[in-house]
RNA sequence: GUGGGUAUAGCUCAGCUGGUUAGAGUGCAGGAUUGUGGCUCCUGAGGUCGAGGGUUCGAAUCCCUCUACCCACCCCA
């Protein structure tokens, strides 16, 4: 059987690499204009760290993870997901005891061992940021529309805002029960699913998609009307600033997350076009996380945005260009011997330059340059050569002009500054 | 883990109820235009028809097994 990669392990090439990198750009441009600095983190953990975060419960620790055990007997896994990993770098690196906020964001790849399908894949990237130490509502706001006006700029529309608020440690319990109570009087309606969460994780019944539950779940009680006065005057702030800033959103009682980490303030970024897995980003707050793993309490909030869906909604045409500015036509040995330093000397100079070794007719060459929409496309052949003067063409205009060889660089760079300032 | 679909040229796909040299578009190479791209036209190269087995005089086509990919469930970014 021919070599291929590991199921769910994908190669990305260009032209999809160029989307892929103005989408990173962009994201490390705009959160470091908000103020985050980048993390890097490692790609495996002990296992205990996500056990723990995440939650021992979950579908994603219970039968997604690339678990494995190194030489000498330690479980180790391929990280699912990032906030783990900086919330124990967080903690490791004494960050928490220097107080004050801290706002870090990273990108990379993430592991998850799930069948594959549109939108989903064993290694997936991730581009997620988390604030530490900063409780207030306006955090939470700022997050969001940070968000919605990443979307803006990549020219991606279709993504709509989900919110709900999950309350705290104080509230949920109550909530909880109240949810547990109600479903237990439809136990019999729900579906096999809903009836095993049901004793362990009651919240998860909400987001069922089955419509037997969904019509259960309709009547079942609202988070919302739960939430304690200091988590309902929290979430109120987040709502008025969204509606503050023009924000489109919807608030969805029904959205839960699937990690337990979660507090207050939850969100998902829905976009209708990518087929089942639908969403492209969520996150939202998780007030105890640091605590629970072993730091001083300290309030966070964060995000993750799924990488291959949200390129699958970028239009490849909004991307900025990246194509070489001229294309050296070498007509010939002596011709291609002359421009070969021209090559390197005005790439150096960043400006994006082209050269063929292979002899081939100028309309080969012409049809090539045209290929990879260079600006323009110097010709050098014999004739040029004795006469003492290349052809400059601008591809767009064909326009034609001759230029003296041995004033091509400084030629050609003023063609590139007058081509830059317009 | 459970369903369903697909697998033919580098890419996207056609190939009717089995029939002899397996096609198209696109891309690639060359030419029409002896040194000028995009449009048009002509020519050419490029295929173990996913793998293995079976039925048959004859299989890309029918049957079985396997593998891979896709979509969906579950779950999630």
């Amino acid at each position: 059987m021919a070599l291929q990669a590991i199921k769910g392990f994908n190669d990305i090439l260009p032209p999809a690499t160029t989307t892929w990198r103005w989408v990173e750009n962009t994201f490390h441009q705009l959160l470091s204009s908000y103020g985050f600095g980048e993390i890097r983190l490692p790609i495996m953990e002990y296992t205990e760290l996500f056990s723990r975060s995440i939650g021992d419960d979950t579908d994603i620790v219970e039968k997604e993870m690339y678990t494995f055990s190194d030489r000498s007997n330690r479980s180790l896994t391929l990280r699912p997901e990032g906030t783990a990993s900086v919330v124990r770098a967080f903690i490791q690196h004494g960050l928490a005891a220097a107080g004050d906020i801290h706002k870090l964001y990273y990108v990379g790849p993430m592991f998850r061992y799930e069948r594959p399908q549109k939108g989903r894949y064993r290694q997936f990237y991730q581009l997620g940021a988390e604030v530490f130490g900063e409780e207030d509502y306006h955090q939470d706001a700022e997050i969001l529309i940070m968000l919605a006006r990443y979307f803006h700029v990549l020219g991606v529309r279709s993504a709509k805002l989900n919110l709900n608020s999950l309350g705290c440690e104080k509230c949920r319990p109550a909530y909880r029960q109240a949810l547990q109570d109600f479903l237990r009087q439809h136990d019999g309606q729900l579906c096999t699913d809903c009836r095993r969460r049901l004793g362990k994780n009651p919240l998860r019944v909400l987001d069922c998609k089955r419509p037997d539950c969904r019509n259960i779940v309709a009547g079942a009680p609202k988070i919302l009307d739960y939430l304690g006065a200091d988590c309902r005057a929290h979430f109120d702030g987040v709502t008025r600033l969204l509606d503050g800033a023009g924000l489109d959103y919807q608030v969805n009682p029904l959205m839960v997350r699937g990690l337990d980490y979660y507090t207050r303030t939850t969100f998902e970024f829905l976009a209708g076009d990518l087929g089942a897995q639908n969403a492209v980003a969520a996150g939202g707050r998780y007030d105890r996380l640091v605590e629970e793993l072993g730091g001083k309490a300290t309030p966070a909030i964060g995000f993750a945005i799924g990488m291959e869906r949200l390129t699958m909604l970028v239009d490849s045409a909004s991307v900025p260009g990246s194509a070489p500015f001229i294309y050296l036509a070498a007509l010939g040995e002596k011709a291609l011997e002359m421009l070969y330093p021209l090559l390197h000397a005005l790439n150096q100079e960043g400006i994006g330059t082209v050269l063929n070794y292979r002899q081939k007719s100028l309309k080969n060459l012409m049809k090539k340059a045209d290929r990879i929409k260079v600006e323009y496309t110097l010709i050098v052949g014999d004739q040029e050569m004795e006469q003492g003067a290349a052809i400059l063409r601008n591809m767009k205009t064909k326009e034609q002009q001759s230029i003296p060889l041995n004033t091509l660089f400084a030629s050609i760079r003023e063609v590139f500054n007058g081509h830059q300032n317009n």
